[in-house]
Formats: C-alpha cells, structure tokens, sequence
DNA sequence: GTCTATATTGTGATAGAC
DNA sequence: GTCTATCACAATATAGAC
C-alpha cells in the first residue's frame, strides 16, 4: 500500500486533489469561475486535464468542493438570524467573522451569475432570501423603510470593509474589527 | 431617402443600433457579459446575429457603447476627488447619484473579470486605483488606518443601500438619499 | 439591413493506453 | 494516476446573396 514516492496512495491522491483544490481557488478569485478554464487550473500543477478528471466529475463538482464548507456555515448563520438567537451587534459580528473566513471565495460566488444556478441547487433559499433574512433579523419586528436601508448600509459596510482591511494581512487584527462594527452599527442605528 | 416604412433610412438603423443596445444591457445585467451570448442578445429583437454585426463590430463593443458615458462620469468624479473640489458629504453624494444613475450596470462591471481587461483600455487608471482615490478624497490627508476602514465602509454602504433603495424603485426618493447619506457618514466620521 | 451558411476557435469532457 | 488523442458542442465572427 505505498507507491515508489514512499507515501501511502491514498494519501497521494488526496494531496493531489486538494493542490487541485487550492489551485481552483486562486484562480477563480482572479478570473471568477466562468472566466477559468479547467486548462487554467491543469497547467500550473503540471498535469493534464484528463487527470484533473480522475480527481473530479467537472468543473462544477470542483467549485461544489470549494463552496461546500462555506455554504452550511452561511446556512448556520441564517439560521441563527430567522430564529432570533443574536441580536444586531452579534449577527453584525458573526458576518464579520464569516467574511473574514470566506474572504477569497466571496467575489468569486458574488461575481458570476453562473453559479446562481449551482447555488440554487445547493441551499435551501435563493442568495437573495437569504440577505433578506439578515435584513430582516437586522430591522427587528418594525421594519420601516429608513430602518431596512441602514440595515443594508450596515450589512455592505462589513463585508466591503472587511475584505478591504484583510487586502494586506492574512489575519483581521482584532483593533480592525472593532472598529468596522462600531461603524456598521453607527450606520444601523441613527445618531 | 425614405424607406418603405415612412422612416428615414438613417432613423430607422439608429432605433435598431438602439433597441440592440437596451437588450444587451438587460441581457448583461441578468446573465453578466461573459454568460451572455450575441444570440441571447439578437433572438428576442427578432434578427440573427450577422444582423447584429452590421450595427456593432464586436461583442465588447457593445459593452463599449453602453459604457462610454457611465465611464466619462465616473472618471470626472475621480478628478474632483482628486482635486479636492468636493468635501467629504459632497463626494459621498456624488457618488451615490452616479450609482442611482448606473445602477444597471455597476454589478455587471463589478461582476465580471473579463471586463477587466476591456475597463483598463477604456480608462486612464485601473478600477483599484479609482477607488483608491476616493477613499484617499475620504480619509483626508492623515489616512488613519482606522480613517481608511472607516471610509471603505461609507463607501460600502452608498453603493449597496442605493442599489437597494432602487431596487423597487425608478427614481430614488429624496428621503431615501438623506437617509443613506446620513448612515454613511455616521460610519464615516465616528461617534 | 437582414438573411443563410460557414469558418474558426475554445471549451468541457471522454476513451483507452500505459 | 496520468497520459495522448479526440469528441461534441457552443460561441464569436465572416462571406456573400438578396
């Protein structure tokens, strides 16, 4: 059960799928998913297509292994807002932290109408449902239009801010984070 | 130089150069430009796609045409930023209007990479550097790092709550535009 | 100004050898 | 597990008739 590289085949598998994996990643971050050719994602891994084949199904079924983690965490956290277990500082929070672990697939899903349909097959609610749900756990029980504007004001204010302040560091400094949700919640909550 | 239908000939190529032009821009806001095909373009206007060759060159120069203006706006906002012409609510308003006047097509430019490559020929900075400029317009001239994060979620929040408020809208009502003014600028300027 | 027909290229995906 | 070779198809774009 050990190949000439002297490592278990399963396990060489594994790590070739996951540099697959990796490779995908970077790729549709630059290019976005239609924009990538399964050819971008062989060639700098030095393997052919037809290889890339033997690890996944298609090219979706690569960006489904992507997305998988990261949709049930989105679903979590919708969850959390429709059964009204955070309130608005918390459910800003725990966006922050989910735009924080998302940062590089969040363009890449926000910027392809493509993955609509794969998206659509994969949750519960359309994309759309589930911002409306943030909002409306935003809103509280007296959603008035003023109200559901800065709640969207507030919700674009952490994501954009965030990936922004994660553009030079790997990690959110702590001080970073701060000071992006007093600022979501000043644009929540009026003066 | 009367055609059959009572129009001048000139007219009439210019109402379908037109019409081409509308369908294009709802075809690229619904599927992006890249998931669009120059047939998803020509089959609801009832002409074949050589048809649609007579009228425009190539597929980017129909994005070319319906961007033109919305470029030339945005690039004499960067210049007033620049050129400190426009304090920070001024700058904020600019921007929000020119959002509520492009809005069908800012997720198309924002979404697509492969616009990229057509924006960097098309304007005198890349999309990056733009927006860099309006940030460094908003944070003043000690860009604090906390200034900067400040100002990305203000900017964040425009874009976004306009887009939303217009959502069911035409025309942006007035009493939307103070609101998301104000919450910007909440975010913005702190406590 | 619009058509039919076609050239050309790029892409996702498969078959079968090694 | 990776290769060579190839397929099927869709897309942009062009040629030439009407």
């Amino acid at each position: 059960m050990v190949d000439p590289a002297g490592q278990p085949r399963r396990a060489r598998s594994d790590a070739t799928r996951q540099r697959i994996l990796d490779t995908a990643r970077e790729a549709f971050a630059r290019q976005g998913y239609t924009g990538t050719t399964i050819t971008d994602i062989a060639r700098p891994l030095g393997i052919t297509t037809a290889a890339l084949y033997y690890h996944f199904a298609s090219k979706a079924d690569i960006l489904d292994s992507l997305l998988a983690e990261p949709l049930a965490a989105y679903a979590r956290l919708i969850e959390d807002a429709t059964a009204h277990r955070l309130d608005a500082p918390e459910l800003l929070a725990a966006y922050l932290d989910f735009m924080a672990e998302t940062r590089e697939l969040i363009p890449v899903v926000a910027a392809d109408p493509a993955i609509g349909a794969i998206l659509d097959e994969r949750l519960p609610r359309t994309p759309q449902q589930m911002t409306a749900a943030i909002i409306a756990a935003l809103t509280g029980p007296h959603p008035s239009r003023a109200k559901t504007i800065r709640a969207h004001a507030a919700l674009a204010a952490v994501k954009e801010a965030t990936l922004a302040a994660m553009s030079d560091t790997d990690t959110l400094r702590p001080r970073d984070r701060a000071e992006i949700l007093a600022a979501a919640l000043r644009a929540l909550d009026g003066p």
